[in-house]
This record gives structure tokens, C-alpha cells and sequence, in this order.
DNA sequence: CGACGCATTGACAGGGCTCAATTTAAGTGG
DNA sequence: CCACTTAAATTGAGCCCTGTCAATGCGTCG
């Protein structure tokens, strides 16, 4: 959506062109399907993947059902970049998200490319900082705020992070269930089932099963903001 | 309280003592009183610190009153990287905790300083993605716990970075109130100071005012677990 | 000693989770 | 193209955890 924001992010920001496929090259790139599950079964080694289309859903379980859903990662970022500091597993799930084409390296290899370009060292303090402060608000928002204003809130997130503009509507343009943003809110599907349709006769989204359209997002700017 | 975990965070860890003697004077270094405030009024300039000696409490408020405890920074860790990295505002509060000695560089000789010495960039990742492991598990559990279980795990967190052993007893060796408990847990003074009348009269802990002793560390860890 | 801040304890209410029952929509195979 | 299966979504009812408010106690410091 927004370019800027984009860069901001992109492991390979400030790089040249030819750097930066060198990088690529070094690691293994994969296809993968919608739901492939990686960091554990099937996946055949520790490594720090880029995310190059598509996109990983990164979440957390706790005891059986109660999860939470950390963060989408997209197109430019890292996912488990612990796995390459500390050689040790990335205690969080990973799923893919539709058709999704990533790059993997290993431990040694990513260790030899950050010494070789100090750059991507500084990109990748950059975007965990930005995730930092991401998780820091939604924490602080799961103390303070009500139900209904985080949803408005995650919704606006995931849109501003995947959303795609069609004439005044925003369309979220990838499948997420009411489970789904029920667990990135932390809240139930029952509740965010309820908000969604009360929502809809207001006049401020419409949603088909798994997918949301923001059909006014300036009142939904607003509730969030005041209620 | 764990050196090796330690070291880990430690910005200067892998260097020699020289060169970080080298990089310590090109900051400024200060002594700071009790409950001073960081980051906004009365902080000069936007700088990033490393903490020396005592204890930075980083908060995060939302509309008067509310407010969480994001983290407790201590000796070797440092804050406020991202002022640094995108050259603006860092989104959080800072208060010494206790007499605090601390160094800070601004966004241009820190950038320089990395440029230098690429460990330091390292060091830093490790760092963030620690921080982001640990917020990333309070998150999970603010959803998903009861607030019972979570003080719990609230108080062995705190225990393990900051406390003292005595005999079978931990003493928790700077003064929090249950206000900051509760905010750091995600809660309400009056639940924390509940929970634990609760668990002084089972023997668990003793506290004088905001002095917090764990009498009886083994229970909370298994009630922290199982319930 | 008085005053202030921190802590304790009780009573109460309500937000939102839980559970259960339906309805709707999407696949699937004949 | 239609029955059939399965997964997602909706909706209602009840209740419990925990936040809120108010009153009181207690330790510390000027």
C-alpha cells in the first residue's frame, strides 16, 4: 500500500540491485502453498526466512485453542531471525497465507552475508524495533482498551498493512477469518462476530465469509479513536 | 542474578574492555536521581542510552491513568535505540528507578560508532529480539491467563532480573508498589494487593511496603504452571 | 503529631467469555 | 447440477472474573 513504509522494512533496503540478488542467490528459495506450516514439522532446517510474495502469519499457543496471532509478516521482511543469533528455535508458529515464495539461509550462511554488509544489520535492528513498538501499543491497548475499539483497531492495522483501495472502500486482500481476527485482537470469534455484524447494519463493513471490506473507514478511524 | 544471560544483552559484550572504554567516552555519561524522568522534559536531546548502574522503567500511558509497564532496563541493556535508527521520538516513558548511572550518545555518533564496529549492530538484534520474545510471551499470556497467574509469572520475572537470593528467600532488590506490579502485570493495584494478602497468609511471600520478598519460590512456580 | 501516600478490604456491577443451538456458505463427488 | 458434508458465522442466554468505587488502616516523613 504505502511504498515508503515498505522500504522501511525491506531487509535488503539500501542495497543495489546486484547486492542484493547475490544475497538472494546464497539462500534456497521455496514455493509454497497456502497453509503450509513452517519453524516446525516439514520444515527441514533451522533457517531465517524473507518473505518475497505472499505472506506468514506468525502466532503463539498457549494451552490447547487459546492463541494469539503476533504479526503478518509480508513481502521485504524477516520471520525468525532468533533462529540465526541464538541457534536455537523460534518459539512461535509460523502458516503461510495464500501462494507464498520465500528465501531461507542458514545460520552460518546468514551470519557471513551480515558480516559482509553491515547495511543489512542496521535494516534488520530497524524492522525489529518497528515491531517492537508495534507489539508495545497492542499491549497496551489489550490492558486499556474495550473489545470493540481494538477490533476497530486491528482492522485498521491489518488495513493499512494489506489493504487494497477500490473507489472509497478499503478491501483487506487476503482471506481472514473471524478466529483470525479474534486472535490478533485477543478477543473471541464470538465477540468479534457480533461487532462485525453490528458493524455492517451501521453501514461500515461488509464481509463474505473470510473476507472484509472497510466500507467507511473514516468512522472507523473515529470509533477507534473516541467511541 | 544469571551471568551468562548477562552478557547476552550486554551491548559491549564481545568486545574488548578497550575499545568499549574507547566507545563509553565518546558518550556522555550521567548520574541520575531516583524518579528522574527520561526522554521527554528536562532529557536535552534525543539520545540513546546504555544503562551503567541501577534501573530505567519504561512505561507506555494510555488516556490519564492508565498506563503499562513495558520493561525494567538494566546494566549492559540499552534504550531508545529506535531515535537512533529513524531519528525521532522514542513512543515511551522513562523513570530511573532508584540512583541510576547512565551513557548516552546522539543519532549521529552512535550511527558512527556502528559503522565502526558491527558487532555492536549484533549485539543489538540480539537484544531486541529478546525484548520482543518477552513481550511477545506477556502478550499471549495477558490474553490468555488469569490475572492470578499472571502476577505470578510478573513477580518470578522480576525475580529472575532482579533478585537477590537469602537463604531459601528472594528478595526483590529495588522497590516496586503494587501499583507498578500491576501495571507491569496488567492489572489493577487492588487485585495485585489482593493476590498477595492471599499468598502471605499461605506463606509465599512477605512484603513490607513496597518491598516484596518470595518466601516460597517453588510454589509460585508451580502455581504460575498449573494452577 | 498531623498529613500524605501506599496498602487493605468489602460490596457491587458489568463487560465479555463460555456454551449451545442454528443458519449460512463453500466444497465434493456422483 | 444437486445432495451431502464440513467449516465458518450468527445469535441468544447466563454467569464469572475482575475492575470500580468507597472507606479504612498503617507506615513514613516533615
Amino acid at each position: 500500500m504505502d511504498k515508503a513504509g515498505y522500504q522501511l522494512t525491506d531487509f535488503l533496503h539500501g542495497l543495489s540491485g546486484k547486492q542484493g540478488d547475490e544475497i538472494i542467490r546464497r539462500g534456497t528459495t521455496r514455493d509454497l502453498k497456502a497453509q503450509t506450516v513452517l519453524f516446525h514439522e516439514g520444515d527441514p532446517a533451522r533457517q531465517t526466512y524473507l518473505v518475497l510474495k505472499g505472506r506468514l502469519k506468525l502466532g503463539k499457543v498457549h494451552e490447547l485453542g487459546k492463541e494469539v496471532l503476533i504479526r503478518y509478516i509480508g513481502p521485504g521482511e524477516l520471520a525468525a531471525m532468533i533462529t540465526v543469533l541464538e541457534g536455537r528455535d523460534y518459539p512461535v508458529t509460523a502458516e503461510t497465507v495464500g501462494e507464498t515464495r520465500v528465501v531461507g539461509w542458514d545460520r552460518r550462511t546468514m551470519l557471513q552475508i551480515m558480516a559482509e554488509c553491515p547495511q543489512l544489520s542496521i535494516n534488520m535492528i530497524r524492522n525489529s524495533m518497528d515491531r517492537l513498538e508495534d507489539l508495545q501499543s497492542r499491549y497496551l491497548e489489550l490492558h486499556a482498551e474495550q473489545v470493540e475499539k481494538r477490533i476497530a483497531r486491528s482492522l485498521l492495522r491489518i488495513m493499512k498493512q494489506s489493504g487494497r483501495r477500490s473507489g472509497d472502500e478499503i478491501i483487506i486482500d487476503f482471506p481472514i477469518s473471524r478466529q483470525e481476527l479474534a486472535d490478533y485482537t485477543g478477543t473471541t470469534l464470538y465477540t468479534v462476530s457480533r461487532t462485525l455484524s453490528a458493524w455492517e447494519k451501521k453501514g461500515w463493513v461488509k464481509s463474505k465469509r473470510a473476507r472484509i471490506i472497510i466500507a467507511d473507514p473514516h468512522a472507523l478511524v473515529l470509533f477507534s479513536e473516541k467511541g
